[in-house]
DNA sequence: CGTGAACTTTATGGGTGTTAACTTGGCAGG
DNA sequence: CCTGCCAAGTTAACACCCATAAAGTTCACG
């Protein structure tokens, strides 16, 4: 395999979808193109027809590709939480560097973002993307915070989709959308002050009422 | 003016604007084409370069007009919220109201939600579109909940970020993202309880703490 | 009745997905 | 070691789509 040079790549499909990922990140889930990404490789656009059995299908495979580049970012910056002090401060400090390091991840690479969660999916239901890790990650930290007694363990079940969603509109909103525009301090403010939201919606368990 | 039939158009602006608009509703931002608008009103492409400078020119347009539409939408929502009963209670069902107007139409008009949202503009810094219409409806909401005590004055400025942002998020969530494919109950279900998190997260004024 | 704005035709030059038919060359079996 | 098969590539072509410019035509209005 990896032969390259030679008339039989060997490798066609993974630098197929290697390629189409870049694309991805530097244009957006738009930018990926059967003929852009055989072009990128130095390839014919019906080779890939080989490997692939239209568009949509390297279009999947290059978010499949991007979903775990943005998995391992992510998974990296929460591992960077300090694991000292008190245990509900901690568990709410994962929770805040997990949404933190969400965030940042879009803004600093925004075509892999938008390849990851603006699905617009074509008309075939396709397979729900089982679970985006991400999101894993999050249900995780949730199930901290029920230990700590922040949340309710009654409110458990179902808490992800709040957080995400606020964390992810802001995402959105910052890199997309209305609050393109502003300067750092004012970004870095929406941020904390979109996780104080966050959290404080979250503190429905007996630690919190203590701590109010 | 609006002499149709004739040679002139008396009115193409406006008619190619809203051609556009309508484009953008069935298809998005990226339907939104010169050619296509152009067909539609049942002009030649080139007869719109005497009305718009390209075609981001005419994407702006139809922007303009659809984020009208969806001002005009959601002012409905939120003013059929019933008045009666106590004051805090209002002031919260007005700012749920809001948020599920935002997401409900978003979700019966994906297609202009993202053409009013989904920037990605192009590279010439474009003008900062003002204030879009719900934003500054959701300032008036967070202005009653500081009124009624359940948002502390401190925490006012700037507010709006949070909110906006968890329910932005969700709506894209469900209407482009891995929350897609939801059942109406579970679709429901997400909603309510992100708005039970935007509340109680904005929850830092006395008479949020007497409820407690 | 002439002028000029609004529209037309025509054309250039690019992009895309996708199929059909041909070529190359690695590898298995005689 | 040769040979022939077939997967993995190729060239070529079809059929769309798009933005945009140059030059010609129409007609409303002053």
């Amino acid at each position: 395999m990896t032969s390259r040079g030679s008339y039989h790549h060997g490798d066609l499909r993974n630098a197929l979808a290697r390629a189409a990922a870049e694309l991805a990140a530097t244009g957006g889930p738009d930018a990926v193109t059967i003929r852009g990404a055989a072009r990128e490789v130095g390839v014919t656009p019906t080779a890939a027809y080989r490997h692939f059995a239209d568009q949509s299908d390297l279009l999947e495979a290059a978010r499949a590709l991007t979903m775990d580049g943005m998995a391992a970012a992510m998974g990296e910056l929460v591992a960077a939480v300090p694991a000292d002090g008190d245990a509900t401060e901690r568990a709410i400090a994962r929770l805040r560097s997990t949404g933190r390091g969400y965030i940042r991840f879009a803004l600093e690479e925004p075509g892999i973002f938008r390849t990851c969660f603006t699905g617009q999916l074509r008309f075939p239901s396709d397979p729900m993307p089982e679970d985006p890790a991400p999101y894993a990650l999050l249900g995780e930290m949730l199930d901290e915070l029920v230990e700590v007694g922040w949340l309710a363990p009654e409110d458990r079940p179902g808490a992800e989709a709040g957080p995400w969603a606020a964390v992810h509109g802001l995402a959105l909103l910052l890199v997309d959308g209305p609050l393109k525009d502003l300067d750092d301090a004012e970004r870095e403010d929406a941020i904390e002050r979109t996780l104080d939201l966050t959290v404080r919606g979250l503190a429905t368990g007996p630690e919190a009422r203590r701590a109010r």
